[in-house]
DNA sequence: TATTGTTATACTCTATAACTATA
DNA sequence: TATAGTTATAGAGTATAACAATA
């Protein structure tokens, strides 16, 4: 095979860096299509998340986490206080600090954000078999670790 | 193998939808960094690969092609016409539209966005091996096709 | 009538700084 | 003095509607 490039253009290289921002961009937009009738957005959902995973976590570790602003933080929980999804307490080791935790509810939505969130890898991974699934998660899980990545949280989640 | 599932944790799935919203997010955020110095954000960076590649494209198609509103392509081309990086000529056969090409620095910026693109590359790719990397190529290619995403476009490119 | 580009406006998200109460 | 959370404010990006020129 002389021009192994034929099936590419190498003067437009569809290249990883580029592909992985394409279909995060669509996958992230499949999430927020599949949460939209639960009534929150994808940046509630990632916080719902990380509160589930992390209970009694404060808003500034939260913001961390997040990789957003701790005034940014207050607003995200004020709503979700009123949806009444998430609470906060008074730390009393640091009364600063606000410990936040799902209520009832959250831990219910949260149980539907699971759901959606399968119902995204099917539409995402639409069309691939079995061993291209197992291949690109692996790759990608790979990937992920190399680039430093936490393994269950990424800057907004689309919004 | 009776357990397939075990080499995951069932209870807390890396998924690959997941993994494409975490590592396009990050690859957008690596690129967003590497055109910095040249003074443009990676929506601006969008729009001149696009006119680059469709030479008297009307802001409409430009819209359309970015999934952005007619408004917003104002303001955008608006900036790179101040910026001297590309032009806005009415339309001989459609005199409603205008038609959009990229002056003499805009396509030598375009050249350096290659070049950060490349870098952007070997970044997000540093650690795989070359086989990992063509694997990992094919299947997003393949994937990008099956969700019927453009070759050279995505919304928004992060911004 | 419909479409292209434009302006105006509102809403959200991001970023910064100043403030409070604790430490 | 430093930190956690809050408030206020300004700047982007996104969305809608209304408008002028043209089809």
């Amino acid at each position: 095979m002389l021009y192994s490039d034929e099936v590419n253009d190498s003067t437009r290289p569809a290249r990883i860096g580029f592909l992985l921002a394409q279909l995060g961009t669509h996958a992230a937009d499949v999430f927020a299509e599949q949460i939209q009738p639960l009534g929150i957005t994808p940046s509630d959902a990632g916080v719902l998340r990380i509160i589930g995973r992390s209970p009694g976590i404060a808003q500034r570790q939260l913001a961390d986490k997040l990789g957003a602003l701790p005034s940014r933080v207050v607003a995200l929980i004020d709503k979700l206080e009123r949806a009444g999804l998430a609470e906060r307490t008074r730390s009393t080791t640091d009364r600063r600090a606000q410990e936040l935790n799902l209520t009832d509810d959250g831990r219910k939505l949260l149980a539907e954000l699971r759901k959606a969130a399968m119902a995204q890898e099917r539409e995402v991974t639409n069309g691939l078999t079995d061993e291209q699934r197992t291949q690109l998660h692996d790759l990608l899980a790979t990937m992920s670790h190399l680039q430093g990545l936490d393994a269950d949280v990424h800057p907004g989640y689309r919004g």
